[in-house]
RNA sequence: GGAGGGGUUCCCGAGCGGUCAAAGGGAUCAGACUGUAAAUCUGACGGCUCAGCCUUCGUAGGUUCGAAUCCUACCCCCUCCA
């Protein structure tokens, strides 16, 4: 994976993420989450028709089920699943803290109790690497422990220590191999140990850095603060991914800082519950409201549920849980987010992303008060944006 | 015509003398969801002037301090035998 940058915007920056043997990712990039080496409803070819350029899977369930050497027997992520384009595997560190209470850790690694069949199942830095070199995605991320939101900041130093020997640990296992592998910056909301951290990991010189332990259940002006404290400090040659947010709002802010990539479920699960994301803000498809509304999902969405369905019938697929309904919702919040992250990298090339803020805030159905602050924020000083909320 | 079983809050369905406005589903209404233990989860769900009161368990009576639960009659439904 090579990385270049095309055009900066204040610290929103544009790039591409190149590959060997797949696609260019044009960054910033949102990457959709199919843990199971499946964006759930949704086929490769209407995954791409979405905009998505980059597929994540998880170590943990894929070493689970199917099992790492059945996915590399069959020629691994790419052509098992028949997306075919980049993957990246996240390293199972998210298990650690999402499984914790079927979990015990120490300095060797972490053991699970299955959530499939309750056996033991152990991850550490050097077998997480072994999985996802079987696994044979385009990036791989370092196994890393997530801290809990709230920890004190003597657990936050030690846990991200921890995670910087397994970073390490990682790296060495990985030496070989022609994957990129990310670092990820931990430190929990301290921003002196997030700063260490990013300065350890810089040290150790990856190909591209994560920031991890984020959207935790923190109060979001703390999740804010330390990407504005982080991303200054992340080597600008390199890519920078926002693990595990977020929000149409979230993407917003984390572009404006310097992010390259991201990745939720937020799309794709809340778009198989019924919750869709619009230029009209967020509809509850299942509200009665909706029962006979003849119009379209979004008139501003080019996708396919919002150019060949009604409120109306999403509301009824909705309210009958038949399948149709999930993949019709997917479809379209993954096309709203693409969409998103397509018109942030114009307006990046372009140069007037600060400018379009407010537009863009209404686009995508942002909270305008806080997009009001952004302009403002600009307007004040033009080319560094610090400080929000 | 004979024998048996049953009618419970929108639906299905428990309850079988008090702790029952009545279990559990479903439906309905609303909420949540941020590196997916999630096509999941949570709450509300007779009415009201709501820490109390009123009206509900086929209908009408009755027994009892007290009944959805026991008795009588009636009205429906289902199964089997003629």
């Amino acid at each position: 994976m090579h990385h270049t940058l095309h055009a900066t915007c204040g610290p929103a920056r544009c790039g591409q993420l190149k590959f060997p043997s797949h696609k260019t990712v044009e960054t910033p990039t949102f990457m959709a989450v199919g843990t199971y080496g499946t964006v759930k409803g949704l086929t490769p070819a209407q995954l791409a028709d979405t905009g998505t350029e980059i597929m994540l899977c998880n170590t943990f369930h894929m070493m689970l089920r199917p099992g790492e050497q059945i996915v590399a027997d069959q020629g691994g992520l790419h052509r098992f699943t028949g997306w075919g384009q980049p993957m990246l595997t996240d390293s199972g560190g998210f298990q650690v803290f999402s499984l914790a209470e079927k979990r015990t850790i120490d300095e060797a690694g972490v053991t699970f109790a299955s959530p499939i069949d309750g056996r033991s199942i152990s991850l550490s830095p050097e077998r997480a690497i072994q999985v996802q070199q079987a696994l044979g995605a385009d990036i791989i991320m370092c196994f890393d422990e997530c801290l809990a939101y709230p920890s004190t900041e003597t657990e936050a130093q030690h846990s991200m220590e921890r995670s910087m020997r397994w970073a390490k640990r990682c790296q060495i296992e990985h030496s070989a191999h022609p994957s990129a592998l990310f670092g990820i910056i931990q430190g929990g909301f301290s921003t002196p140990l997030r700063r260490q951290s990013t300065e350890i990991l810089t040290d150790m010189d990856f190909p591209g850095y994560a920031i991890g332990g984020l959207s935790v259940g923190e109060p979001k002006p703390l999740m804010y603060e330390m990407i504005r404290s982080i991303t200054p400090m992340m080597p600008e040659d390199k890519p920078r991914y926002l693990m595990g947010v977020g929000t149409p709002e979230d993407l917003l802010y984390g572009v404006l800082h310097g992010i390259d990539m991201f990745d939720c479920v937020m799309p794709t699960r809340n778009a198989r519950n019924g919750h869709l994301f619009t230029s009209q803000g967020i509809i509850k498809i299942r509200n009665s409201q909706y029962k006979n509304d003849p119009t379209p999902l979004d008139p501003q969405c080019g996708c396919y549920t919002c150019t060949h369905t009604s409120k109306a019938y999403l509301h009824h697929l909705q309210k009958t849980k038949a399948m149709l309904g999930s993949t019709l919702n997917s479809l379209h919040n993954l096309s709203f987010y693409q969409t998103l992250m397509r018109t942030l990298r114009q307006h990046i090339q372009n140069g007037s992303l600060f400018e379009q803020i407010p537009h863009i805030a209404q686009r995508f159905g942002i909270n305008p008060s806080r997009c009001m602050h952004l302009d403002k924020m600009h307007s004040a000083r033009p080319n560094f944006l610090a400080i929000l909320n």
